[in-house]
RNA sequence: GGGCGCUUAGCUCAGUUGGUUAGAGCAGCUGGCUUACAACCAGCAGGCCGGGGGUUCGAGUCCCUCAGCGCCCA
């Protein structure tokens, strides 16, 4: 029940929307209307795992988007009851801040350099990147985060998220490194995370790792090169690397090759001695059927080179360059000599000359389009380098760990539930561990030190590793247990890793940072498991299975009960908003100045679960004449219940206000199914749909009762009606246009109406018979009549000398339970009915005066 | 190549287990200042529900197929 204010409402003469943002952001702050309960039990909160967005990414309007409809979820919750637990937080660390901290300050981070505590930035930046220490350029990242935070900040308050500020964090703060930190130890400590030399993908320009969930194919421009190996050819893209072959490989069923399996032939130019093997992987269509294998040229290669267990002979770094000296058993000869240390295009160019000059290139290379692996933020391809890299197990290697993936996500309620299957997808594709090691500087340390042996040699086996208690930890400042700061380095001491986490390594405990794991025993057994995550589509494979992956590893249940998968954002041509194409993307805080918050709210609120919507202008301006007409319609209202009390729901006599009083309870009940699965969009819609007949027809038709003509009775069974309509509708818009809502409730309740109870039957009842048609024939009957004057191009003023219904008995009883309201809203002065098979009406017109 | 989603009025979209004559808003057109709102109100017009085939008494809805668009994966 909501509690009115004694006295007459306090309306505005002149309501507006403008102004209303900052007034009641700054209300809802200063009330502390959104704070967490510290005391509440588990079973009253209901607690929500925030997407922390990018602060480096662009702010443009897909940004809002899902994170107002997951608020809209959030305030309905807390209208039922619910103590929310509604925190936000920010993803700060990892590449793109890194990147954004090079272009904006000029800088790059070169971690040989001592830290300089003097360091300034020049006022003018010059030609080329200053090089930085790593302390100092991890000072600059954190300065620029701090900026976009604050934009970040800015923005969902001006949007009426109804987050606890109180307790943000961020990804790269202590709070999060040490429970990333620490969930990494507990993955180390349980043989769920290792280390290993192993091939892996790398981008030479970023200089890091990259994991399966980072890559992506892209169609490139290629040529099949002919060459001969001896007496057989093969077809390659990447000649560059027949100095780094180690077989080659046909289909086993492939005749063509059969006898040749087990023999020996020679690499050209280089004459080195590789077998002819079978593998099932050779794709006897493709080429001339049979493939060299080289350490490395893609995945295939690693697959090959594992299986069938051949030596390495790497001869790409990690720079992207051709290695100064050769591998073992390859010749330091002229080709070599031509190759060595040039990047792998120059070496591509050097390669096809010589193989043109020796004859061993047959023909002219052949251009195809083909698929090529790329770093998803990089520019260059992916290569592949040996490289020691820590993994966390995820099911790549092992069944049954896949099998209980599945099972987990089995266990989760999806919304919209067919957004399941692009999990089941990845999980069954993955093909090795997740590589959560990044040559990086701005990110989560590996808590980790290596003893060195006499020779300085690490012992990547044994790591020493710090005590919980000491979490977070940087290795490469602070020293591991039982040393000396001095013995960083130097034979018998140690070393620290120098690695970063992938940012998703910490981004996929944020259920555990948000609620307290090991820090606050009593706010996590209140917050978790979480109830709903919410977030995008296209971060299924990584976040959301990440989340699920380390909450099945370390607490054996799913991290939260729900997800909700919103939709993507198109531009009007129904194109992705990129990120990087930032030409046309105007930034949210214009759009929110221009319609206004509940407007825009309203338009991303339309975006239906999971599905796709655009950015449409036209919707904000409809958004924004609904809560202007709130703000109309509820001065109306309020200006009728007169200076006294407002009387009860015991005053409802009039059969046209149970009438409304009844559809009310409809739609109360489908707008309360529709939240409780989640489709807030419908509630949206009946609410909408509900409150523009209000508007035009019960409104026009209890107006003159309202305005105290006539029988009392009928003032106060219509005052009630409204009391209760208006209380109803405040709050079932209340979720969507906060703004609005509040402003008109604070007009004539005490308190938030975010705070307010969600209504239920109850609020409805009356003692007066209730029969919705009543409402519905009058409604229809005074659309009949404003038709009349529309066709005679008359005024809504004009009078109706006589007004005759047709129609059968129950209609004819509607209508006589309305007659004086629909012979005052109408202006009629004598209505007649008459029985009929169906609804018609005929009106005569006075004449004009 | 495989998977998922989408295709309904000029535009943006609803259409909930198959069930009267397919809805809304915007834009368009015609009227109306009506003591909540002209940022408003009333009315009109506008649709082989992407194509084809099937199941059914009955299909926008279910099945098959084709086409286009988008996304994911290989």
């Amino acid at each position: 029940m909501s509690t009115p204010r004694t006295g007459a409402p306090r309306v505005p003469d002149k309501p507006t929307l403008d102004g209303l943002e900052e007034q009641w952001a700054a209300a809802w702050e200063e009330a502390g209307t959104y704070r967490f309960d510290d005391g509440a039990s588990r079973s009253q909160v209901f607690s929500i795992d925030t997407p922390p967005p990018t602060v480096s990414g662009s702010l443009h309007m897909g940004s809002v988007f899902g994170y107002v409809q997951t608020d809209a979820i959030a305030r309905y919750r807390r209208m039922r009851g619910w103590k929310l637990f509604y925190p936000m937080g920010w993803d700060d660390n990892g590449l793109p801040t890194e990147r954004r901290v090079q272009n904006v300050f000029g800088v790059t981070c070169d971690p040989s350099l001592p830290y300089d505590p003097d360091f300034r930035l020049p006022d003018e930046p010059g030609k080329d990147d200053i090089p930085v220490s790593r302390p100092n350029f991890i000072a600059l990242c954190h300065e620029l985060t701090a900026e976009d935070e604050h934009a970040f900040e800015d923005l969902w308050r001006r949007v009426g998220l109804s987050v606890d500020w109180g307790r943000t964090y961020a990804t790269i703060d202590d709070r999060s490194r040490r429970t990333s930190q620490r969930m990494f130890l507990r993955n180390l400590a349980r043989g769920e995370a290792y280390s290993s030399e192993a091939p892996t993908l790398w981008d030479v320009d970023f200089q890091t790792a990259v994991a399966q969930a980072e890559m992506e194919d892209r169609e490139r421009d290629g040529a099949y090169h002919r060459i001969r190996f001896d007496d057989i050819e093969i077809e390659t893209t990447r000649p560059e690397l027949i100095a780094a072959c180690v077989a080659l490989v046909a289909h086993p069923d492939d005749e063509r090759y059969a006898a040749r399996f087990g023999t020996t032939v020679h690499s050209p130019l280089f004459g080195v001695e590789v077998p002819v093997l079978a593998h099932h992987l050779a794709e006897p269509d493709k080429g001339s059927g049979i493939a060299m294998i080289c350490t490395f040229g893609d995945v295939t290669d690693v697959v090959w080179w594992r299986e069938l267990d051949l030596p390495t002979r790497s001869i790409v770094t990690r720079s992207g360059r051709v290695t100064e000296s050769p591998p073992s058993g390859v010749p330091d000869g002229e080709a070599w000599r031509a190759i060595a240390g040039r990047t792998v295009k120059q070496a591509q160019r050097a390669m096809v000359e010589m193989l043109t000059a020796s004859g061993d290139l047959i023909g002219d290379p052949r251009p195809i389009k083909h698929p090529v692996k790329f770093y998803e933020k990089g520019d260059r391809p992916l290569e592949i380098v040996t490289s020691r890299q820590w993994f966390i197990r995820n099911g790549g290697h092992d069944e049954h760990l896949r099998r209980a993936q599945l099972e987990r996500a089995g266990q989760l309620d999806w919304h919209p539930p067919y957004m399941k299957v692009r999990y089941d997808d990845w999980v069954n594709g993955l093909n090795g561990d997740w590589l959560v090691s990044r040559q990086r500087f701005f990110g989560v340390p590996f808590p980790v030190w290596y003893p060195l042996d006499a020779g300085g040699e690490p012992d990547y086996e044994a790591p020493i590793v710090p005590d919980e208690s000491s979490l977070p930890v940087d290795p490469t400042t602070d020293v591991p247990p039982g040393y000396e700061p001095a013995q960083r380095g130097v034979p018998g001491g140690f070393a620290g890793d120098p690695d970063v986490m992938d940012t998703w390594a910490t981004s996929s405990v944020t259920p555990q940072i948000a609620c307290g794991w090991e820090d606050d025993p009593a706010l996590f057994a209140a917050t978790f498991p979480m109830d709903l995550r919410p977030q995008g589509p296209e971060i299924i494979r990584t976040w959301l299975f990440a989340t699920l992956l380390r909450s099945h590893l370390e607490h054996h249940t799913l991290p939260w009960a729900h997800a909700t998968i919103n939709g993507w954002i198109l531009d009007k041509d129904h194109k992705k908003i990129s990120k990087s194409r930032g030409s046309n993307v105007v930034t949210p805080m214009a759009t929110l100045e221009e319609f206004g918050s509940d407007a825009v709210r309203y338009w991303a609120c339309n975006g239906r679960p999971g599905t796709d919507t655009a950015l449409d202008t036209g919707v904000m301006k409809i958004g924004r004449r609904l809560a202007i007409k709130v703000l109309n319609a509820s001065k109306f209202a309020l200006g009728r219940l007169g200076d006294g009390p407002v009387p009860g729901s015991d005053a409802v006599r009039q059969p046209l206000d149970a009438a409304l009083l009844a559809q009310l309870a409809a739609l109360v009940e489908t707008a309360t199914a529709a939240h409780e699965g989640f489709d807030y969009a419908r509630a949206l819609e009946v609410t909408e749909s509900f409150f523009w007949s209000f508007c035009d027809d019960y409104l026009e038709l209890v107006k003159t009762r309202a305005y105290g003509e006539g029988d009392p009775a009928g003032t106060d069974s219509a005052r009630a009606t409204l009391a209760i309509a208006l209380s109803v509708l405040h709050r079932l818009f209340a979720p969507f246009l906060p703004f609005v809502t509040e402003e008109v409730w604070s007009w004539w309740q005490e308190g938030s109406v975010h705070v307010a109870p969600w209504p239920g039957a109850s609020e409805m009842e009356t003692h007066a018979e209730a029969d919705p048609t009543v409402l519905s024939v009058a409604a229809e009957v005074l659309g009949a009549v404003r038709r009349e004057k529309t066709t005679h191009k008359r005024s809504m003023r004009a009078r109706v000398a006589r007004l005759t219904v047709t129609g059968p008995p129950a209609t004819l009883a509607a209508v006589e339970a309305a007659r004086g309201d629909l012979m005052d809203a109408g202006g009629v002065d004598e209505l007649v009915v008459a029985a009929g098979d169906a609804l018609s009406v005929e009106a005569e017109l006075a004449e004009e005066a």
